[in-house]
DNA sequence: TAGATTGTTAATCGATTAACAATC
DNA sequence: TAGATTGTTAATCGATTAACAATC
């Protein structure tokens, strides 16, 4: 567990290190623009090279994901982008909810790419009756009244929760109470969920946090 | 380091975990809201609870950040938050551009509460004409060819990187070229940068595939 | 064959967690 | 005073890195 609650510890529990499955996405990237490229086979050397990751630890992940490859070829480019799509589920799109039509609501429904990584938002809910009606890319946004119903005709399983952190528990308890069993929380806030669903807590500014702090540090010492 | 090239060993090395650096935010948007609830005063135990942390882990990482408690009583409240913005560089705002506007260098454009935390983009740079003229927010999209100037002019420090894998090494070298200082990168890709240079890798969809990996292999099993 | 690479086990490193004295 | 909390040192845990045999 990277941070936050995880009261997740029954189901998808794998036993694979989050800090390798938070990895797999960057590889997925990096396989697709060399497959591009025309690259047959690649190695671990030149997957840490790209990202700047050491190779072992590639092949740790890589392993941990499935993928098999062969001394002194590497991996079928192809194949192992293939491999780990289907680790990570991102083969098939999962349809999804958005809860919460803010600035960040609003930055993720415009961002159509979504489905590249395995997910669809397919309706968007908000309290603000000012925030109702089509949306961009389609998406209509509903009232939140009406999302327990939506929920359950759809039988939508992903929920992406932006709603302030206020709001966050009573909306997700909403998710969990029809038939959502994968939450992605962008509420600086613990969830607290049954033991069979899935949540992770998204830290938006975390690496802002770490620029920025730097930076201040640098700002003060140097200049 | 928490993954991706660190060629910044040099600078910003003020001895801190980055683990404990992405975390400040969180506790940083906790404290605004409890203050907000009028709470005076606040321990450990409660950020932690908050969050789903660790008391001690929310204890020493405090520490790390300079603030001091008393025994008994915990922490200021306001004094806290403070101390952290102040640690952060978020009490004032830093102007900054972003070069990319794709899918994601739109979304992040709309999102204006970024001054909140310390960053307030003030220009965009494309490459594509089409792209060129005002944009969300009255943020003005330049030709890229203009970039060096301006950066210079408005003596930045500050770039966004949401350009294509294949181009942000060069769009990197012109920014350093020109006074940028600290790079928010979301291209998957190691930079090369001088020495003195701040470069936070994200990875954007890191927290989704820990999702959907989990998603996926409960579905495997489960239903 | 020689060199590069995978796969895997062992060693290192660092972060988290536990323990506990000091304090109000 | 008793209980809660900070501050800090020690123990644990887990991830990263190094080493090396097996393989093509």
């Amino acid at each position: 567990m990277q941070n936050r609650t995880d009261t997740t510890r029954t189901i998808g529990e794998h036993g694979i290190p989050e800090p390798t499955l938070r990895r797999l996405p960057a590889y997925c990237q990096v396989l697709r623009r060399l497959a591009g490229r025309g690259l047959k086979q690649v190695s671990c050397t030149r997957i840490g090279r790209e990202l700047g990751f050491d190779p072992t630890q590639v092949r740790k992940d890589l392993a941990l994901a499935g993928a098999v490859g062969r001394p002194k070829v590497g991996y079928c480019t192809e194949e192992l982008y293939r491999t780990l799509e289907n680790f990570l589920g991102w083969n098939n799109v999962e349809e999804a909810v958005l809860v919460g039509v803010g600035h960040l609501g609003t930055a993720l429904l415009g961002y159509t790419p979504f489905d590249r990584y395995g997910v669809r938002i397919v309706a968007a809910f908000d309290s603000d009756p000012e925030k109702l009606g089509p949306h961009a890319h389609g998406v209509q946004v509903f009232p939140q009244t009406r999302l327990p119903e939506l929920l359950r005709r759809m039988k939508l399983r992903i929920g992406i929760l932006t709603v302030p952190a206020e709001a966050a528990q009573s909306v997700c308890d909403l998710m969990t109470a029809n038939g959502v069993i994968a939450i992605w929380n962008f509420a600086p806030i613990a969830l607290s969920v049954p033991a069979n669903v899935i949540v992770q807590n998204e830290d938006l500014f975390a690496t802002l946090g770490v620029l920025s702090s730097k930076l201040a540090a640098a700002l003060r010492t140097g200049s």
